[in-house]
RNA sequence: GGAAGAGUGGCAGAGCUGGUUGAAUGCACCGGUCUUGAAAACCGGCGUACCUGUGAGGGUACCGGGGGUUCGAAUCCCUCCUCUUCCGCCA
């Protein structure tokens, strides 16, 4: 959520980064109706304050009245406080109406993107920040896609998945079963290494805190609901982890903060089918291990990049083909300010997986959670909220199968050895 | 799931026969005096948000959440949530 600050103070810099992110001139016009409410609210508040301040004063004289044996003559006193009540009720509702509709309006509105966002509009004008070093690897003409290897070795079965729940929910067997294991605790492993501290969270959360990251109002239809508890399955461990900075002030000492977590991720996927959803690619429950961090604002740039530094050291000693990418504006996340997205060669398909994105909210989340930090001059001030995957496992899995598989089987990494426990699978 | 009790500021803990209580007191924390330094002692400060004012300041709201009674509620009533204890059930 934009800070209403903000919107008023630097309106033309916010409008020219809802521009660059393609928000609609709707979205744009609402800035003025934002300001214009805003200013209505600031008055109404400040007649219901001086109401309210004039109510205080006449029940204190009450009271007086009262102690001092002169309870007859509190009646007309009562009856001013009576009709000021009348009043100031209508003003409260009025003010509840504002701010209601105030906050409606500026949910709306995505966060803007940072400086170096580069402009576009879809996926086509990201900008390839960095590819990696090596040659891409060439297979042979057998080569096959991962969901054919999966079977072939008996890692994964999809079939099994759609009789106990339905498609986007496989079944991980034998040395399937055990590389996720292995892949887990190898990311949570490389995290705590990195300085992040390990969290097992909640799977479900409730209302508040799928809204405090984001999730709710826009993205209700994505997540899985558990109605009679009114509980959402996480989509990803992000919303539990930057929750549990909801409502605290920090202090300058208390950075870096730094989160990891495992969780299997839900996702409903609604409206996605064809090669999109084939195999991997696109599951309604994945493995993740999220990081997250919560970072004085002078510094999230600095840890963005550390947070792709950490990424990219992962892929490379999974030995995966991948790239970084600057998402453009039009393509970039509504909260995000700006965002790395990691892509893994999926080499029997032809194309390229997202297994990454790494992002820096600004104070787009903490300004809805209320997640602060004690300044210098003693002030309170939003904290930057930033996460990233490190990684998503299923189509890292997918990536894996298909660019390590050779005429005897599929080599695993050497740094996953040790997790596996095997050096092959065949 | 059933029964009883409880939820107050960073923590501990008063207030809960309704009226200078945003809230005693202690600890923690910050500043100062003292000291070669530290500790102790003493003095002062010490919640968040919003409105208003150039500023000093003034005002409003908040004592688990929401609603109600009342001229007035941390204090009374209703409801929800959470915690503790006992019973039941269970990995």
């Amino acid at each position: 959520m934009l800070e209403i600050g903000n919107i008023r103070e630097e309106k033309d810099r916010i409008v020219a980064g809802l521009k660059k992110k393609n928000a609609s001139q709707d979205q744009i016009d609402l800035l003025e109706k934002i300001i214009f409410d805003d200013d209505r609210r600031k008055s109404v508040q400040t007649q219901l304050d001086n109401m309210l301040s004039q109510i205080n004063k006449l029940s204190d004289e009450i009271g007086i009245l009262f102690k001092t044996g002169k309870a007859a003559e509190a009646g007309s006193l009562k009856s001013q406080v009576a009709s000021l009540k009348e009043e100031s009720k209508l003003l409260e509702s009025e003010l509840k109406e504002i701010k209601d509709s105030l906050e409606d309006m500026i949910i709306q509105l995505p966060n803007t993107p940072h400086a170096t966002v580069p402009h576009g509009l879809k996926a086509e004008d990201n900008e390839v920040f960095k590819l990696w070093e090596k040659p891409m690897p060439v297979l042979g003409s057998d080569a096959l896609p991962h969901w054919e290897l999966a079977e072939k070795y008996g890692l994964i079965s999809f079939k099994d998945g759609v009789m106990l729940t339905g498609s986007g929910f496989p079944v991980y067997k034998n040395k399937g079963a055990r590389l996720q294991r292995a892949l887990i605790n190898f990311f949570l492993d490389e995290a705590t290494a990195a300085g992040y501290q390990e969290i097992q969270p909640p799977l479900l959360v409730n209302k508040e805190t799928a809204r405090a990251t984001g999730q709710l109002p826009d993205k209700e239809g994505q997540m899985y609901y558990c109605e009679k508890d009114d509980f959402y399955l996480i989509p990803t461990a992000e919303v539990p982890l930057t929750n549990l900075y909801r409502d605290t002030i920090l202090q300058k000492s208390d950075f870096p903060v730094m989160l990891t977590g495992y969780t299997p991720c839900f996702r409903r996927e609604a409206g996605s089918y064809g090669s999109d959803v084939k195999g991997l690619n696109r599951l309604h429950q994945f493995d993740k291990i999220e990081i997250v961090r919560i970072e004085h604002p002078d510094r999230s740039y600095d840890v963005i990049m550390e947070m792709v530094a950490h990424v990219e050291k992962l892929l490379i000693k999974l030995e995966l083909p991948f790239r970084i990418l600057r998402l453009c504006g039009g393509d970039m996340s509504f909260n995000s300010a700006l965002t790395f997205d990691f892509e893994t060669w999926s080499a029997a398909q032809g194309r390229w997986l997202e297994v990454s994105s790494i992002s820096n909210f600004e104070t787009f989340q903490s300004n809805r959670m209320k997640l602060r930090f004690r300044d210098d001059d003693g002030k309170t001030r939003l904290a930057h909220t930033l996460n990233g995957s490190a990684l998503a496992l299923a189509r890292i899995v997918a990536t894996l199968l298909e660019n390590h598989q050779t005429p005897q089987g599929i080599k695993v990494p050497q740094a996953l050895q040790t997790y596996t426990g095997f050096d092959m699978i065949t």
